[in-house]
DNA sequence: GTCTATACCCTGATAGAC
DNA sequence: GTCTATCAGGGTATAGAC
């Protein structure tokens, strides 16, 4: 007979591993890239076995995915977050957005490297990041297009265009930052950017 | 006895033996980055066995760090040969210096793909991009100064802050670009970018 | 769900002959 | 300078018990 409680209580159990696990690759992704870490390292960091991460995830690869997934789906919750504020102007959001990932510069190395790594056709991630760039891409491109509508920005470049700049500036200035912490203000360059922007 | 023309025919041949693996070893790096290249494919696209190419470079660090070292040079002949065209506008040289990496698309890849994963601290070729951005700066921030002072670039902004955006945004292309060559159009995007340097 | 044991493959690097 | 043979080590993944 089977107990509804004694259920729930083993599949919390359960996404408690899980979520346990992600945390645990992320940060190994982040600091050494995909390919470079072991099973092994993140096995003893969650205090587990490496069969007994595999029985969570039947992959490396599986892992990958299941943290690229967590990791952009509470990115997206933000993001999308500031697209409903529609109150603040755009330029506001993506200042704030930018300050927010100088503050947490393990989940910007975890992106940066894993997108760069993924740039190789055979890389796991890549039709991840395809899609990942598509769809921020799209979902960018309207809320500048209403940004200038109202004026905010400039409007004698078509909003496909500046979506695309302003997350190569995002991903450029990530680089240098991330070679030289000390050396490079993201939100400092990024300002100075966003300048442009509003003509 | 010595003699002097055995002597210079043996070094000539190491020395294209050296360019040949140098050849090949871009190629993979540039496709699959440093940790997934093995010495193996390399050995084998110049007919080589392993032991016999590490005659040439003692292991695989070693390999990487001939690769990335010789093709800054030729990357650096460019870039400079750009900065003694005094008489041409530094925006004209940005531009054409741009539309040349868009023509070698796996020559961008090579840096693009190993400048993240050096991210990583432990990274072999981490030092040599840190020093590498750092000099490509100072080059530019001459340059820029330069033509800030011919009224050919806004002043309102700083030379350092102008060096770090393009590269930014070049590096930011780059990435997008790769992931979707028929999508994103290099050239197009930096020259809008440009368009924002001259004010 | 988690473990122990282990299979299996690959990889960089070395020894030593030619 | 290049080879054959081989080492030492580490990597993911599976089998099967508890």
């Amino acid at each position: 007979m089977i107990q509804p409680n004694a259920r729930r209580t083993q599949a919390e159990r359960s996404k408690a591993s899980r979520e346990k696990i992600i945390l645990a690759a992320t940060k190994f992704f982040a600091q050494n890239g995909f390919r470079a870490t072991k099973l092994s390292e993140i096995a003893q960091a969650v205090e587990m076995s490496e069969p007994g991460l595999l029985h969570h995830f039947p992959s490396k690869n599986h892992l990958l995915i299941g943290v690229l997934e967590e990791r952009d789906r509470l990115d997206q919750q933000r993001y999308v977050g500031v697209a409903d504020g529609e109150d603040l102007p755009v330029v506001t959001s993506l200042r704030e957005l930018v300050t927010h990932n100088e503050a947490v510069p393990g989940l910007v190395q975890l992106f940066t490297v894993l997108v760069a790594e993924s740039i190789t056709a055979d890389h796991p991630g890549h039709d991840f990041f395809r899609k990942r760039y598509q769809n921020l891409r799209e979902i960018g491109i309207e809320l500048i297009s209403k940004s200038q509508e109202k004026g905010e920005i400039r409007n004698d470049i078509s909003a496909e265009d500046l979506i695309v700049m302003i997350f190569a500036m995002m991903d450029g200035l990530q680089i240098q930052w991330l070679l030289e912490p000390e050396k490079i203000s993201m939100t400092k360059e990024f300002n100075l950017f966003l300048q442009f922007l509003t003509g």
